[in-house]
RNA sequence: GGAGGCUUCGCCUAGUCUGGUCUAUGGCGCGGGAUUGCUAAUCCCGUUGGGUCUUUCAGGCCCUCGAGGGUUCAAAUCCCUCAGCCUCCGCCA
């Protein structure tokens, strides 16, 4: 949620900055009129229930032949702040749906455009180059048993998948290899919750905009989360952090689930896109003068672990109108993929700034002056499935097998992979 | 799944049975100050968080006793729903 209050103060600067994102500005308009409706009638409110306190506050003191007139005139006032709290509530309840949708005022320096508009910052690594006819991910590693597509579609549909064997090794590795990363630079690691209520999944911003790609239990009201971000965001709401404790680092490990609605027919094959994959992400909270040092830090982390793996990739600034809901500025990390000969999104870290932390209701006690919110971060330090994929299609052999890189060895016991 | 107990302003705690003097008690911690002097002690003051208004170095008012509803002129206190914690039974990895 942008903040009503700078909306109020500084009109100008919001409507400027949410322009970049293609927000309308007779929309903030209304929604300016909206929140002085509010405080109006806050005011109002209180003062009728400050007569009504006082009033029948005199009766507990009122000898008892004087109380029966002093009841009749409080119930008087009583009926008029009833009326003036359900128009509130109705005032609340628009403002709250309101506000909800507003996606969070973009960064300065985020390049301006819609998606494809991205400014690729640096590649690194080597482009990988072959002298026999390369293979995809889903041919090397259905040839090793190591991944199982058609009786996952038996099981649960399209776009599951079973990973088995060096496919399965491959995972705990790989999450292992880039948890120690994280942790070597301060992040604390956590196995989440990935049921959870809607608080977390409003909190976070994945709600009400995102709607659409979130699974849901039935009889009982939780989310499935698309991202562990939605419970390391969480796990700090409605708390009053000290000063001291910031930076508060983690690095999550969780399956992730996505209905990946409106994408059909997009990324069909294999394991790039699918509803249930397994991600470990990073997650920080910040003061809100840390949070750009902290976002490149982020990425730097990204980059260590994708070099490890011996992938070449580029960094990608991603434009504003790309955006999620809640970034104010968002860094992807795009490796090139040798099977579709292209460049792939699998990392992405953003920072939030304030937009989770004023949902979540996560703030900082400062040893001087007010409260403030914290800024929030997160990133991935890295998606299994798209990381299997990059690696594999990258350290290819003619006969089939992949070697493994160095970082990896120790974690996966082996220096080959699908060796016949 | 069943039965019972519990949740108070950083932490601990009084208050709930019997509604009004709760503008929530006391201790610890923390911040500020005073006094005496010797590895400290004593005393005083302040210390939940949020909203809103004003003539904004400040003050007023409202909300906040796990959350949300209800009863009442009036709710920490009575009633209902929900959440969490604890104990026991059942089940289970």
């Amino acid at each position: 949620m942008i903040d009503p209050r700078l909306l109020r103060d500084d009109f100008e600067s919001v409507a400027t900055a949410l322009a970049r994102r293609g927000y309308d500005r007779d929309d903030l308009v209304a929604l300016a009129e909206l929140d002085d409706r509010r405080r109006n009638l806050v005011a109002e409110v209180d003062q009728a229930r400050a007569a009504q306190r006082s009033a029948s506050k005199a009766i507990g003191q009122a000898a008892p032949d004087e109380r029966q007139a002093m009841i009749d005139a409080a119930s008087a006032l009583k009926t008029r702040v009833g009326d003036l709290e359900v128009q509130l509530a109705e005032v609340e309840r628009e403002h709250a749906a309101r506000f909800a949708p507003v996606p969070n005022l973009p960064h300065p320096e985020a390049p301006d455009g819609v998606e494809g508009d991205g400014i690729v910052l640096r590649t690194f690594g080597e482009r990988p180059a072959f002298d026999f006819e390369v293979r995809d991910h889903v041919e090397l590693l259905e040839s090793a048993d190591a991944l199982d597509l058609a009786r996952a579609a038996k099981v649960s549909g399209a776009r599951f998948a079973y990973l088995k064997g060096e496919g399965a090794l491959l995972e705990f590795a790989l999450v292992r290899y880039a948890i120690d990363v994280a942790m070597r630079h301060g992040h604390v690691p956590v196995i989440p919750p990935v049921l959870v209520r809607e608080e977390a999944m409003y909190g976070t911003g994945f709600l009400p905009t995102d709607e659409q790609q979130i699974f849901m239990t039935r009889d009982d009201d939780f989310y499935l989360v698309g991202t562990s971000e939605v419970p390391l965001a969480a796990l700090h709401m409605d708390e009053l952090l000290d000063e001291e404790q910031l930076p508060i680092r983690y690095v999550g490990y969780s399956p992730c689930f996505r209905r990946e609605a409106g994408t059909h027919g997009k990324d069909t094959r294999g394991i790039l896109r699918v509803h249930q994959f397994e991600k470990v992400e990073m997650f920080s909270f910040v003061h809100p003068d840390l949070a750009d040092a902290e976002h490149e830090r982020i990425l730097s982390i990204e980059e260590e672990i994708f070099t490890g793996l011996g992938v070449h990739a580029q960094v990608v600034d991603i434009p504003v109108g790309d955006l999620g809901a809640s970034a104010a500025r968002k860094f992807d990390i795009e490796a090139w993929l040798p099977g579709q000969d292209a460049y792939r999104e699998v990392t992405s870290c953003s920072n939030t700034t304030d937009y989770q932390a004023r949902r979540l209701k996560a703030r900082i006690r400062q040893r001087e002056g007010d409260n403030l919110l914290v800024h929030t971060l997160n990133g991935t330090a890295l998606a299994v499935q798209r990381a299997i994929i990059a690696l594999v299609e990258t350290h290819q052999r003619a006969d089939g097998s992949v070697v493994v890189p160095v970082a990896l060895q120790s974690y996966l016991g082996r220096e080959v992979l699908f060796a016949r």
